[in-house]
DNA sequence: AAGGATATGATTTTCGAAAATATAGGCGGG
DNA sequence: CCCGCCTATATTTTCGAAAATCATATCCTT
């Protein structure tokens, strides 16, 4: 999905709250679609619902407690940006995964994400600065607490993707920015499989570290030569650890 | 909007049938929404339904036949394609055109049709070079039938997408694709935009088998310099003509 | 017994009414 | 006279029933 001007990309940022906690039917401002859509995102991301899981109608009226017609608009929404796979006249299921998609995502990110750290560099402010340095922090204060597993923490997973944001929001495109969030989130769906098999998490706080000290020593070529091993070497992770998921199809 | 695996993008590039002809109700094993969607989709790109226009269900429900779900479910569908505004609780738009919009979607379209021009070139096999060769020869069959305003004869528009199409098709990544289609659409809609007002269509042709020569050469560098050309050349064609148009925002 | 058509049940897809929400116009108070 | 509140209307959003479609099992024919 990309986006018109500038307007959702940016949900996917906000996170989510603990489902287990007293929630209103929907968040204040949203349609009960919106917010369906958002908490279907994020079970898909989590895989608390499982690549290649039909989504029936009936299972899912009783799970989120709205009718047909929502649920459908949800789900396009969904299979807009990948991560729901609509079956014409048979229904939806969650987008299966694949080595070949793996990479496919992995590429199209390292695509973008390259060129949006480069403008970001040249053209982000002294905000755009205090940005990067404040979501770094805030990921390593976490890491700190708490260094294991850690996208078991929904804390751990919106800082993360904070952070990452940040380094690309000078870029000056709601379009590439669009673009980006999608591929991130499907990237982040992969990485979710592989956590529960990967014995531990390797150091990323290092390579956040020295991307953002690239980035605001305003380095380009260092950033970006940093940004695609990240992103790469978390992909041959997902392969790894997680290869033996990626072959049912 | 991005694709699953490799599902709709391709439907974009089906063209569309007269309205006027008798047609179904709907085409054969689609449901009412997906053809819905891709008729919305037509009118937005050629204009059909001025950007900015409010989209109203009842005015559409009367246009399109269908209940307000199924067209909910079909603008949903177009707002994660970025070419309707979904205005929470306030109802869906066309989405806006501007400036600012045509540059972002111009730069995101050079940055991925080179990249994907690049890895067709370097993949491309026999089928590939036929399909861009026959594709091209058809648009200039097409050209010299009605040389006057193609974007005016449906036929063109197609051949003219085909090619294109066509040139990236041995990309390998249909994630890639499936975000080249989108932006391809929204850039459709502004060449739309100044059609009506560009005197004289400027010579296509000569670019086109330019392009096509230099991919069928084998000269990555070349096609990628000549695409990125005409690229560029059609959005500063556009903001010329069409300029009047990109400041109401 | 194998093949194919048909009936049955399960599931998706569509519809229009009803509820929720926003917008516009009028009324009263400052 | 202008501003904010309140009511009336217009519009969107949600719902569950009904229609359409698909999957499965059964039965008939060869």
């Amino acid at each position: 999905m990309l986006v018109g001007a500038a307007s959702w990309g940016i949900d996917s940022m906000t996170g989510t709250m603990p489902d287990s906690a007293i929630r209103p039917r929907k968040e204040f401002g949203k349609t009960i679609a919106a917010d369906i859509t958002h908490r279907l995102r994020e079970e898909i991301i989590t895989c608390a619902l499982a690549p290649g899981e039909p989504l029936r109608f009936d299972v899912l009226r009783e799970r989120f407690g709205a009718s047909f017609t929502t649920l459908r608009e949800a789900l396009t929404a969904l299979a807009a940006e990948g991560l729901v796979d609509a079956q014409e006249q048979r229904g939806y299921r969650v987008a299966p995964v694949s080595r070949r998609d793996l990479v496919e995502v992995t590429d199209a990110r390292v695509l973008i994400e390259v060129e949006l750290i480069r403008r970001s560099i040249e053209r982000g402010d002294d905000d755009w600065e205090i940005a990067v340095i404040s979501t770094l922090h805030r990921l390593k204060r976490i890491e700190q607490r708490d260094p294991e597993h850690p996208l078991r923490d929904p804390e751990w997973k919106i800082a993360h993707r904070q952070f990452h944001q940040a380094l690309v929001s000078a870029c000056g495109s709601a379009t590439l920015l669009a673009i980006r969030a999608e591929l991130f989130d499907r990237a982040e769906r992969y990485r979710h499989l592989s956590a529960n098999f990967r014995p531990r998490p390797r150091d990323k706080a290092g390579e956040h570290q020295a991307i953002m000290q690239a980035a605001i020593a305003r380095n380009p070529d260092l950033a970006v030569q940093l940004i695609e091993t990240h992103i790469r070497t978390t992909a041959d992770n997902v392969a790894a650890y997680a290869g033996h998921l990626l072959d049912t199809e």
